[in-house]
DNA sequence: CATCTATTTGGCTAAATAGCCAAATAGATG
DNA sequence: CATCTATTTGGCTATTTAGCCAAATAGATG
């Protein structure tokens, strides 16, 4: 499924759900800091590399990251500052979580 | 898994699973004008009505929904208001989206 | 140009998720 | 209290996703 023939609440689910997974995330947080190599963030997951760089592959086409060869390596960055709201409202509903259950 | 157990990055993940799905997205997204009760999204998302009790169940463990019963029916609503300026974000990358092919 | 390094791709298996139907539950109402 | 309505739960199948290994690729370097 082309994501570029994709309809506009496709492209929102595929956004969020490339920050859904917790490697992911946590791909996302670090690269808060500025970019990294596939082998940093590999060191950082602890799981395979072929693994990692599917992930980070998800995470481009989602419109997440960016990319950019230099000399032997590929440095992710995120593609757009606004992470830092995204989980302030992420945690303020973390915190509450699960306290209603009414039914 | 109990997510009363669960770390703040597995509480953080299931945050955003739980909007991460198309239908479960439109039912936020459509809670944002006030609370509606499950026969009003079994209409709106157009599925079985199981089918959407369980993705309002797994919205409200993430902690991303309230519940309340009156009458005969569950009304369920938004547990915050910060949906907008997540979606906000969301839009900027969901945008952009797959136009860095570097690799 | 042969080789080395970093990364991606293909292929597979295991695990997680989504969806439907049928049955159970809880509370409202005659 | 029998029944009705709204919702949830259980159980199942099909689909999607995650992860590993092995192989392919692309570009840098001797």
């Amino acid at each position: 499924m082309p994501l570029l023939t994709a309809t506009a609440s496709e492209r929102r689910s595929a956004v969020i759900k490339a920050l859904a997974h917790p490697s992911r995330l946590l791909i996302a947080e670090s690269l808060m800091g500025g970019e990294l190599c596939v082998c940093d963030l590999k060191e950082l997951v602890g799981a395979d590399i072929s693994t990692v760089s599917k992930h980070l592959t998800l995470m481009r086409e989602a419109g997440v990251l960016n990319c950019e060869k230099r000399g032997l390596n590929i440095f992710y960055s995120l593609a757009c500052d606004c992470l830092g709201e995204f989980l302030r409202c992420v945690d303020k509903l973390a915190c509450g979580g699960n306290k209603n259950t009414c039914c």
